[in-house]
DNA sequence: AGCACGCCGACT
DNA sequence: GTCGGCGTGCTC
């Protein structure tokens, strides 16, 4: 029979069943179903009701009645997804390994998304009470009270129902609907105060309660998030507090209130030296070619790239083209913002994860209805909802955070070739420090290059210094901070200057140890040592979150004398106070920075000289620039060289190249002072020399020879248990299978398989983790050849998770 | 992931 | 003879 059908992909499908069904549009859908509009579907044997979206329609086509189902609404008046997006979602499909769905997810608003919600009403036609069991009996009153009563509430009310439900519905007792539900609750912070201060007196508190109550009364009223991080306690002491009428719970908005922005066009004139107007008048001419190209902006630190940027966005803009403009981290890059929202005023549309589910809901429609042209923020911002893209702008593209840790797994850059190649436009990726992948396409002339080699007003470099810390702690200085650096923090202090001074992520973490008989302290649910923080005075583990009280005495030997090793933020905070008495410390890391907002207040405080020194991981490294900063200080430049992984050396040359251009802007007095413990190493010598073509001709020479991207992709696959076996086993399989496939069907694909064997922490949350590198092409065969290898391997308790060219490897 | 089908042991 | 345990396989 002939009839119209749409090809439809299921929400929460996984492994080898994410793929299209097919469906029947009833009659009274045809005129709304298009493709890329959700719909409710009936599923599986039980056709239990899911979510679904149309990626295509098919009218008149043959099919077999008996088998297709179906569909029972739709969701959308109007697809919410363009045929772009559609495609795309394909394209992150076959890709990256992920889920229709997750990919869907990137690209609608949070606000838009439904989650389908059971609602019940008895069915009065129902009589027969007598056919009930008594729980049964009991729920089926109370919703004949209630009403319409959502599960969710049900099963609150009722605490232990199991299928009481499900067998009510089968009996034809109560009626059941699903009912889209729009989530439009923005996020919100639970905070609590004290509620009965007299309570806490005529109450008995056990030792926890107690300990709170006071907490709460010391600090007047505070996030649960808070406590949770000072007591290490679980939300529910402070339940208990608040049910015994003690402390007093309120939400509290976590983000700030939406900035309003002008309607100015503020286009002031903009000078561009002859460099700088080659290199515009070059990307100009791509984004007129139409041909879907990318380029290359390479600018030295300080050559004024932004002002290329701005240029080339009004050509766009004046196009009436979209524009997407991504920055690596909004917190880092305030300049940024404030430059593109002082000249496009209320053009201008932000997205970035510190947002109110509201606030990118209305960036989301105002994109849509064209009232914004110019998309700014971090990762997300790449699928900003433009019919007419035309300009994409990745800025310090080198970035690791371009890339999604989590599924679906994919690069910003790689999404944004895919975007301007559809609406053929340009993607122009900036940097001082491009990655050694970008440069060798610049290179080999698929895409195209622009220089600036020129700094700005011709600023010379800053001083370097490089010391030997293992020379500094032979002639007896065990500090962290050298007896350079302390000379030339000391100067800066006496002229009323700033300094940065910053430690690398991986040389941050400070253990717990005894030296007598060598216990260290461990989580329990992971395989990794517990960090100390000194704010707190617990031992945390960084991976699950676990913490305890830091112990006073060796849990094994009873020894008291409990030693901190390792260098950690917040040690060198302790010394730097013991060094400079006088001198206001902040502190910048993931863990002072409870909540976001307190960060970008942090930093206008530095910027308006409220502290002396910032100390910090890498983070403050980039793009930020304060007046009254001349000195900058690397504390261990080393650990990110030592680490195994590939990118490390491209990682350390470009967080020093960036140091050191940083300290080299506020004129003649420049400072830098890097401490390391290979002095000698020639990556020190070129990022001082900011030579980016002598560091990039020595690391492609390596990437060839070890064989690494560009020279291949990497292709990690893992596998994740709580049952060790079933995680090795399921790994093992996947290997085999791989094996096989190669050596049979697909003889044609060169590749190299390392592993498998267990990740370098193996354990995380309690699941065992294994993995294996593949090192290949990711071609469209290569893809067919794991697709088929990886199915029917997703078993129960194990996920095998594909992440393509991940930012590291170890 | 669910859900139903179906094959085998314990019980009326 | 049947109720229900969970192992197996499919999802338009």
């Amino acid at each position: 029979m002939k009839c119209t059908v749409a090809d439809v992909v299921i929400d929460g499908a996984s492994g080898s069943f994410d793929r299209c069904y097919c469906y029947i549009i009833p009659k009274e859908f045809l005129s709304v179903a298009k493709a890329g509009c959700r719909v409710t579907v009936p599923f599986g044997r039980g056709n239990t009701k899911k979510q679904g979206m149309i990626l295509s329609v098919k009218v008149d086509a043959d099919v077999n009645e008996s088998k297709i189902k179906n569909i029972y609404g739709v969701t959308d008046n109007e697809p919410v997804l363009s045929d772009e997006m559609l495609k795309l979602c394909e394209w992150m499909h076959s890709h990256i390994f992920c889920t229709y769905f997750d990919a869907i997810h990137c690209m609608l608003p949070v606000g838009l998304n439904y989650k389908l919600e059971n609602y019940y009403t008895v069915n009065p036609e129902f009589i027969s009470q007598s056919l009930l069991n008594d729980s049964e009996k009991e729920i089926f009153n109370y919703i004949k009270n209630a009403g319409e009563t959502s599960q969710n509430k049900i099963n609150k009310v009722f605490s232990d129902i199991c299928n009481a439900l499900i067998t009510l519905e089968k009996k034809q007792a109560v009626i059941c609907t699903s009912v889209p539900n729009r989530r439009m609750k923005d996020i919100t912070r639970k905070w609590v105060r004290i509620k009965n201060e007299s309570l806490i007196e005529n109450t008995k508190l056990t030792a926890r309660q107690k300990e709170i109550a006071d907490l709460v009364i010391g600090m007047g009223s505070v996030s649960v998030k808070e406590i949770q991080y000072f007591t290490g306690v679980t939300v529910s002491v402070i339940n208990n507090l608040e049910q015994k009428g003690i402390l007093e719970s309120f939400e509290k908005e976590e983000f700030r209130t939406p900035y309003r922005l002008k309607a100015v066009d503020n286009r002031e004139e903009i000078n561009l030296t002859d460099e700088q107007q080659t290199a515009f008048l070059g990307l100009k001419d791509k984004l007129d070619s139409q041909k879907g190209e990318t380029a290359l902006l390479y600018g030295v630190t300080g050559s004024g790239k932004t002002k290329v940027y701005l240029k080339l966005v009004d050509e766009a803009c004046d196009r009436g083209l979209g524009v997407i403009v991504m920055v690596p981290e909004i917190a880092l890059t305030p300049q940024m913002i404030e430059i593109f929202t002082n000249r496009y005023g209320n053009k201008i549309a932000v997205f970035h994860s510190a947002m109110s589910l509201g606030q990118r809901m209305d960036e989301y429609k105002r994109i849509k209805q064209g009232k914004a042209t110019i998309a700014i923020g971090t990762r997300s911002a790449v699928f900003a909802p433009f019919d007419n893209l035309g300009l994409i702008i990745i800025d310090e593209e080198q970035e690791h955070t371009y890339k999604s840790e989590k599924s679906p797994r994919f690069h910003a850059r790689d999404i944004a070739l895919f975007r301007t190649a559809y609406h053929k436009g340009l993607t122009c990726l900036a940097s001082a420090t491009p990655s050694v992948e970008t440069y060798s396409s610049a290179l080999s002339g698929k895409y195209s290059m622009y220089k600036l080699t020129k700094r700005y007003g011709n600023a010379v470099l800053p001083k370097v210094t490089v010391v030997d810390t293992k020379r500094e702690v032979l002639e007896g200085n065990s500090s962290s901070i050298s007896r350079e650096l302390y000379k030339c923090i000391d100067e800066e202090l006496q002229n009323g200057k700033q300094a940065i001074l910053l430690l690398n992520r991986r040389g941050h973490n400070t253990y717990v140890s005894c030296p007598n008989c060598g216990w260290v302290a461990k989580c329990p649910n992971c395989s990794v040592s517990l960090t100390y923080h000194s704010a707190n005075g617990r031992v945390m583990c960084h991976y699950c979150g676990y913490s305890q009280p830091s112990p006073k005495k060796c849990p094994e030997c009873e020894g008291e004398h409990i030693k901190f090793m390792g260098i950690g933020t917040q040690k060198v905070e302790e010394e730097l106070k013991t060094l400079f008495p006088t001198a206001k410390v902040l502190r910048l890391d993931a863990d002072s920075t409870v909540s976001r907002d307190s960060f970008s207040t942090k930093l206008s405080a530095f910027s308006n000289g409220e502290y002396d020194i910032m100390l910090g991981t890498q983070m403050v490294a980039k793009g930020l620039d304060f007046s009254r900063v001349s000195l900058v200080g690397v504390i261990g430049a080393d650990m990110a060289m030592y680490s195994e992984d590939y990118k490390s050396l491209e990682r350390t040359f470009s967080l020093l190249t960036q140091v050191v251009g940083r300290a080299g802007r506020s004129g003649s007095d420049g400072k830098a002072v890097i401490q390391t413990v290979e002095p000698d190493s020639n990556i020190i010598e070129l990022a001082c020399k900011q030579d980016y073509d002598a560091f990039y001709s020595e690391e492609i020479l390596t990437r060839k020879l070890t064989v690494f991207p560009p020279y291949c992709d990497i292709c990690l696959v893992w596998a994740m248990s709580s049952d060790k076996s079933l995680a090795l086993s399921s790994i093992r399989e996947v290997f085999d299978s791989i094996k096989q496939k190669i050596s049979t069907e697909y003889k044609d694909i060169k590749i190299i398989i390392l592993g498998p064997c267990a990740a370098s922490v193996p354990r995380v949350n309690g699941k065992y983790r294994y993995r294996m590198i593949i090192k290949c092409r990711n071609t469209k065969r290569f893809r067919e050849m794991l697709t088929e290898s990886l199915a029917d391997k997703q078993k129960k308790d194990v996920s095998l998770i594909v992440d393509i060219n991940p930012e590291t490897v170890v």
